[in-house]
RNA sequence: GGCCCCGUCGUCUAGUCGGGCCUAGGACACCAGGUUUUCAUCCUGGCGACGGGGGUUCAAAUCCCCCCGGGGUCACCA
């Protein structure tokens, strides 16, 4: 049974990939790697009016970010093509004609306004919004004639009387009394088939054999068993993941915060850490286990582990998770991944960055156990590319500072000159410095507090040698000659 | 409102199927302490939940019923 899965992630090009989106695509992808089977990645561009190019392309960009593969669809090709809904258009057409024919579905003349309105009294008088079926009242011979005299109608699926009812991966036995699922419709005025329709005609012809996908879709089971049902075939297995919930505790949307995968990956998340964080988002490895790597999710994913209720997303522990990725991973790598927020911040252009190389190296080593995203890269070390006259003294820093008095600073300025100059290494200056502290009775923040200031402008920060030696020693020797004067004045 | 789904710390969750090992475990956040020149990291400790009420049972977070609460969905969007 485990044999042949194939499952399918089918976005709608009409926007960027949503982060809900792109865990119900990790999932998917999971599920087949987990089982051996085959990921189907089927692009439902039938909104022509919305769905663009630059879309389609964009979330398949994302999707790779993550770090999934599909084994068919656009770019790769397949068997069961073509993978753009667009192009299916044909075949899904002759369908509906089989089950126009069959009896499975029928015209319909009723004008959108008869429609509405009948919706509305239906809501008002507490009952079902349904369609009444006035139209299956047509004999053959009106239908026929309406259809001459062009009409506009609109196809519709013919629910039986009963009950549907199906096993979801996750959430049991579920079951809809057919009085409650409307006679939907299938194909247009205009003639251009609708969701529920394709969704069913391209899942069969693509032998689909689990469809995991967002709650939302729950209501639209019974509609798309039905027509399984009518069309002879065996539905396949559902699988309706929790929704991804805002602060609001409802379906997360852009008023809560950050929707889309993309604003994430612009503010610099590690792409390991957005997709192990989607993945916690309603499923756990076992409980215990927070950071894993996406070989982990394949190897252990199972719907027994997915969670029932939706989840709320929690920045603080996204912040933290990022942390986890940046701060104990290659230094190397991070600063591959940070070089271009370098450029975007109006840090460095790129022909710096590659003459400052090794110098960069140093510098991002110095903040990595203090940044969780790769745009805080840029704002920690900000400090490092200001003018040595204009150093950004941050209000707590001054406090700090003043409250020890320049004193010590200015008697540390005369003694570290020619040492500084002469090129000593940071860790022989922090051993002598902490020497001289002594020596001349300071206690360490008398001196530290306000040479931090000095130097970064920030009150906490890198090991001040550390820093010395990124900024070097002229530029070092003028800022805290420039501190020693601007801290005792007015600031 | 109809229908459907869901309900364990503030948040993400383990435990529920097959009742006892649960004085309910882990993580984020928060609080306190330690380490550090500072911030961060790291370490230690603390705070903190089975929505409510009835049953069944020697025993219930786990099984049954009712209530309450939250969400989703009701389009010629997908």
């Amino acid at each position: 049974m485990s044999e042949n899965v194939r499952v399918r992630f089918a976005p709608s090009p009409t926007g960027r990939l949503h982060i809900g989106g792109a865990r119900t695509a990790l999932f998917n992808w999971a599920y087949a790697r987990r089982h051996g089977g085959k990921f189907i990645l089927r692009v439902e561009d039938t909104d022509r009016e919305r769905s663009t190019a630059e879309f389609e392309s964009a979330i398949l960009e994302g999707m790779s970010w993550l770090g999934m593969d599909w084994d068919e669809g656009p770019v790769v090709g397949g068997d069961f093509g073509p993978y753009r809904q667009s192009e299916r258009l044909e075949a899904h057409l002759e369908v509906a004609e089989e089950l126009e024919k069959g009896g499975h579905a029928y015209r319909c003349f009723c004008t959108s306004e008869r429609l509405g309105e009948l919706r509305e009294k239906q809501i008002a008088t507490k009952q079902t919004a349904a369609y009444d079926r006035k139209c299956t009242a047509l004999t053959q011979d009106e239908v026929t004639h309406n259809l001459a005299a062009g009409l506009p109608s609109v196809l519709r699926f013919r629910v039986p009387e009963g009950e549907t009812k199906f096993t979801d991966e996750i959430r049991g036995d579920v079951s809809f009394s057919n009085k409650e699922v409307d006679d939907w419709i299938m194909l247009r005025a205009d003639g251009s088939p609708t969701y529920n329709f394709v969704v069913v005609c391209d899942d069969s012809a693509m032998k689909i054999t689990h469809v995991i996908r967002g709650e939302e879709h729950l209501t639209n089971t019974p509609k798309q068993v039905l027509l399984y049902r009518a069309l002879g075939l065996e539905a396949p297995s559902f699988a309706h993941l929790p929704l991804i919930l805002g602060t609001d505790k409802k379906k997360l949307s852009k008023r809560t915060g950050d929707t889309a995968l993309d604003d994430y990956r612009e503010r610099g998340f590690p792409p390991e850490a957005v997709m192990n964080f989607l993945c916690l988002q309603g499923w756990a490895l076992d409980g215990e286990t927070e950071v894993f790597s996406i070989d982990q999710l394949a190897k252990n994913f199972a719907f027994s582990a997915v969670s029932k209720g939706g989840s709320v997303f929690d920045l603080q522990k996204f912040l933290w998770l990022a942390g986890e990725y940046t701060q104990k991973g290659e230094l190397e790598a991070l600063v591959e991944r940070a070089k271009p927020f370098m450029v975007s911040a109006g840090l460095m252009t790129q022909a710096e960055l590659s003459e400052r190389g090794e110098w960069l190296k140093a510098a991002i080593g110095s903040v990595q156990e203090r940044v969780r995203i790769y745009s805080e890269i840029p704002e920690q070390l900000a400090y490092l590319f200001a003018t040595d006259a204009e150093v950004v003294y941050d209000e707590k820093a001054v406090k700090n500072a003043k409250k020890r008095g320049v004193d010590a600073m200015s008697n540390y300025f005369e003694w570290v000159r020619p040492r500084l100059e002469s090129s000593s290494t940071p860790a022989e200056l922090r051993e002598e410095t902490r020497t001289w502290i002594g020596e001349n009775g300071f206690k360490f923040p008398d001196l530290f507090q306000p040479l931090r200031c000095a130097l970064t402008g920030a009150a906490g920060g890198p090991d001040l040698f550390d820093v010395m030696e990124l900024l070097g020693p002229e530029s070092s020797l003028a800022r805290i000659q420039h501190g020693l004067s601007r801290l005792v004045d007015s600031e």
